[in-house]
DNA sequence: GCGATCAGTT
DNA sequence: CACAACTGATCGC
């Protein structure tokens, strides 16, 4: 997740570029941005986008830009739905403001603004971050097989270049075509092991500088199938129903649509879709198979993705017919076996007793998966994208390890511009370790509470709410899909292994959902349970989760592994010994497991080659300890018994509760059989990291490097208001500039501003992008540059007429310039411009965050 | 004091 | 992990 917890404050560094994060920088970081990227439009990668006072340029992939400007909240998507609208309200519509056109053709640019600004894929763009030549950067984006319009940049300057994933899937096919693509190719690891690019010094081969890696499930150190082995599979079961069956696949946030394409192919039809996302599917320009998969007529289809809460009548809730497809992410390739061949066998039996499927359709990479692809590259850093904040940068330093293998090799040049990780001391992690089992335990306690106060209350006054009250143990759900899974109202029992099957009474859709959900769990692994307590999860689950290390203390587990602090040696442990395909409890770390399976993953059976045999439970093996109604309590006692014991210094939980924290532990650090990062080798001396805990904690405050770290080409703080480049402009093309063409006005005015237009970049007939006004082009943007670290703040000739006392206020965030009065809404009042602006394309102007950015209006010349 | 906006939480 | 509704704080008027 971009923004909080993403190191140097999600800058790309060594550049002052930011990504997927547009709120403000603080007055005293180094850097200020010179450039935003976005690499897709979920949601946690666009925030401070909403801000209506974001005034600075985003780079972005044409149907990134063309998602986000039709994005629609789904309270909003609701209204437009009933027709209480009379406009739909978009979420970023102040994004893009076109400019008026009168009935007199007279124009009006007061406001306008078209910030998002598309990059194909595959094609190297130059932007100016400042006026030196020097300070120019070529990006290219790549599709980053996520989510529609989701790329991943590689941004080359003088400064070396970094590859920014976003967030991406890179299964072996994906990695093949990286290896194909000539613009990544030179950036490629050398085949021969003991060359670097740097070696052979004739800039022929490279090395990346950083690879700004998707972290978001390098926890998962389990594989995941492949997404087509989810889809292929998913359609083996969907083909045994009879062919009236129809079908809602709960598509519920961007990413999901292979399994709709999937649909097409095989079944050869069209998928039924709400307007909402059949518009936006239909605008996508990368991807033209998905924009003409839907339809909007209900009764074309069987197979429906329509509003998740508002199904049209043909998959209406309480209709029992049909059959609910739910993405889930964290299942393991062996048990989307076993699923799918116990679904299979269930469904021959009685078609009608399996009313809803899970697919195990993964959109972000597992451990092993990342490390293929690093190894790919072998960079000189690999930065994660998203830490928890919660653990206090520990996963950073155990992430970097858990890469180190998968690094450039070449000790000579492979000195980083970027500052070093943080090392966390010993305490630190005992004391997160602490920190996060006394919240679980207060957490627990809580609900006990509650519980009790509940079951008072309905037990004696209202005992149908009983059954609702029973399992609100919902939260600390690893999978965020399935909070997500819906259902139908159906009977309770059917085709539900879970539940007691032929009780046929009928409940609600909630108690069908919340018995789906219970179900779900039992097929997905929750990160660090096969580390910690692996082999008790399903029991657990089914005994409603007590007395079980919450998700960040399982975390926590894993790092310690990772790290190589784990106290004993666990090899022989049950706990580590293959549950599920624990792909790093091998001593090799990375490389291993990673060169291992590049090449030969690509039928997505994995269990062959990444893990020993030993190490994969058998189908039945797993169902039997799945279905398993209780687990020795002894032996997960035993397991958390363990990590506590080193965690808490060598005494058990009770001493510990006694005596307060400890004050020291042993020196010695042997290598856990576990650690994939091999025995802790003495640091240099810049490294606090110790074995003792004496030494002060090393985080580096606040998120942001250390002036030194930063490379003199960009000194701090930044705050040039040099343009950018006018630049892009010829690398741009039209038809990528995608967005709103059926918007009368804006069509209009692009048509007339158009006319006198570099062709090149203007003559297209699309109107986004085409539309400047003169408040962006570089001779005439009034900007102010932000206050940065005590030096004065500068504004340039111009200044912005209203809201300017708001900019000289001293706001430590000055985020609250806001516009007061919408840009547009003046228009008639307006003189007539009496020509058009001049022919400059959307300028990358380094202008302050939130500026009011709105200034203008009558193109005169 | 009220409404708009924003950051943070659930 | 993603979404979106809710909360409280802050600011302009």
């Amino acid at each position: 997740m971009p923004g909080l917890g993403t190191p140097f404050n999600s800058f790309i560094l060594p550049y002052p570029i930011r990504v997927d994060a547009f709120t403000s920088v603080p007055n005293d970081a180094p850097y200020q941005p010179k450039l935003y990227l976005l690499t897709h439009t979920h949601s946690d990668h666009i925030t401070g986008l909403q801000a209506k006072s974001f005034a600075q340029t985003v780079v972005c992939s044409a149907d990134a830009k063309s998602m986000l400007l039709r994005h629609q909240a789904y309270g909003e998507r609701a209204l437009s739905s009933a027709g209480v609208r009379a406009e739909p309200q978009k979420t970023y519509a102040h994004l893009k403001k076109d400019p008026w056109v009168g009935p007199n053709k007279e124009i009006c640019y007061e406001g306008t603004r078209d910030l998002l600004q598309p990059l194909r894929l595959n094609e190297r763009t130059r932007f100016e971050l400042d006026a030196s030549e020097e300070g120019e950067v070529w990006i290219t984006a790549f599709d980053a097989n996520h989510c529609p319009g989701s790329v991943m940049y590689l941004v080359e300057g003088t400064e070396g270049a970094v590859l920014h994933t976003g967030d991406f899937r890179a299964e072996p096919w994906f990695l093949e075509s990286l290896k194909h693509n000539p613009f990544l190719q030179p950036y490629l690891a050398s085949n021969s092991p003991n060359e670097s690019g740097y070696e052979f010094g004739n800039g022929v081969l490279k090395t990346l500088e950083a690879i700004y890696l998707d972290t978001a499930c390098v926890m998962q150190t389990h594989q995941v199938p492949t997404k087509e082995n989810a889809t292929t599979g998913l359609i083996s079961l969907l083909a045994l129903y009879p062919p009236t069956t129809k079908f809602f696949i709960n598509a519920w946030t961007w990413g999901y649509e292979d399994i709709l394409k999937a649909i097409v192919r095989h079944f050869g039809c069209h998928i039924h879709l709400d307007s909402y996302k059949f518009d936006v599917f239909r605008r996508l320009k990368n991807d033209p198979f998905l924009s003409n998969l839907g339809t909007r007529d209900e009764n074309a289809t069987r197979f429906h993705s329509c509003e998740r809460f508002e199904r049209c009548s043909q998959v209406a809730p309480d209709d029992e017919e049909v059959v609910y497809v739910n993405p889930v992410s964290s299942m393991t390739p062996q048990m989307w076996e076993v699923y799918l061949e116990e679904t299979k066998n269930k469904i021959l039996v009685d078609p009608r007793k399996v009313k809803s499927l899970l697919v195990p359709l993964s959109r972000h990479s597992p451990l092993s998966e990342l490390q293929a692809f690093v190894s790919l590259f072998r960079p000189k850093r690999v930065i994660p994208n998203a830490l928890e904040p919660p653990l206090k940068e520990i996963d950073w330093a155990a992430i970097d390890k858990v890469f180190e293998q998968c690094l450039c090799t070449s000790t000579s040049s492979s000195k980083s511009k970027l500052p070093a990780t943080p090392q966390p001391s010993k305490q630190l992690i005992k004391q997160v370790y602490r920190d996060e089992k006394e919240k679980r335990e207060l957490r627990e306690r809580k609900r006990e509470e509650q519980r009790r106060a509940m079951q008072k209350l309905t037990g004696k006054q209202n005992p149908l709410r009983q059954e609702e009250s029973e399992n609100e143990d919902d939260e600390e759900e690893e999978d965020v899909a399935i909070k997500n899974i819906v259902t139908g109202s159906a009977s309770v029992g059917d085709g539900n292994p879970s539940s007691g099957a032929g009780q046929g009474q009928r409940k609600g859709t909630k108690a069908r959902e919340k018995e789906e959900k219970r179900f779900a769990k039992k097929w997905v692994v929750r990160t660090g349970e096969d580390v910690e307590v692996s082999g008790h999860r399903a029991s657990a689950s089914e005994n409603g989760s007590k007395s079980k290390k919450g998700r960040m203390e399982r975390r926590i587990g894993i790092l310690v592994d990772w790290l190589g602090l784990r106290k004993k040696e666990g090899s022989s442990s049950p706990c580590r010994s293959g549950q599920f395909g624990n792909v790093q409890s091998e001593p090799g770390p990375g490389p291993r497991t990673a060169q291992v399976t590049t090449p030969t993953l690509q039928s997505g059976r994995m269990r062959q080659i990444a893990y020993d045999e030993d190490d994969i439970p058998l189908p039945c093996n797993w169902r039997s300890r799945c279905t398993e109604p209780s687990t020795p309590e002894a032996n997960r006692r035993d397991v958390d018994e363990r990590d506590y014991e080193w965690l808490s210094g060598g005494r058990t939980r009770r001493e510990n509760q006694r005596e307060g924290p400890s004050s020291s532990t042993t020196k010695t650090v042997t290598r856990s059989p576990v650690s994939p990062a091999g025995p802790l080798k003495p640091k240099p001396s810049t490294s606090t990291y110790t074995s003792h805990q004496q030494h002060p904690i090393l985080i580096p405050s606040p998120n942001l490097p250390h002036k030194s770290a930063f490379s003199s080409k960009y000194p701090m703080p930044m705050r040039s208001s040099t343009p950018l480049l006018e630049s892009q402009s010829s690398q741009l093309s039209n038809d990528y500039d995608s967005c709103d063409d059926d918007e009368e006005r804006g069509r209009t005015a692009h048509f007339l501003f158009a006319q006198n237009r570099d062709e090149d970049f203007y003559g297209f007939e699309d109107d986004s992008g085409a539309i400047e006004s003169p408040g962006h082009s570089a001779k005439s943007t009034p900007r102010r540059v932000r206050d940065g670290g005590g030096v004065s703040s500068t504004t340039s000739s111009h200044k912005i007429s209203k809201g300017r006392t708001h900019a000289e206020r001293t706001h430590p965030l000055d985020r609250r310039l806001t516009p007061n009065s919408s840009p547009v809404t003046r228009r008639h009042d307006l003189p007539l411009p009496s020509d058009l602006p001049p022919s400059f394309p959307p300028s990358m102007s380094a202008s302050p965050r939130h500026r009011h950015d709105t200034t203008t209006s009558w193109q005169t010349r």
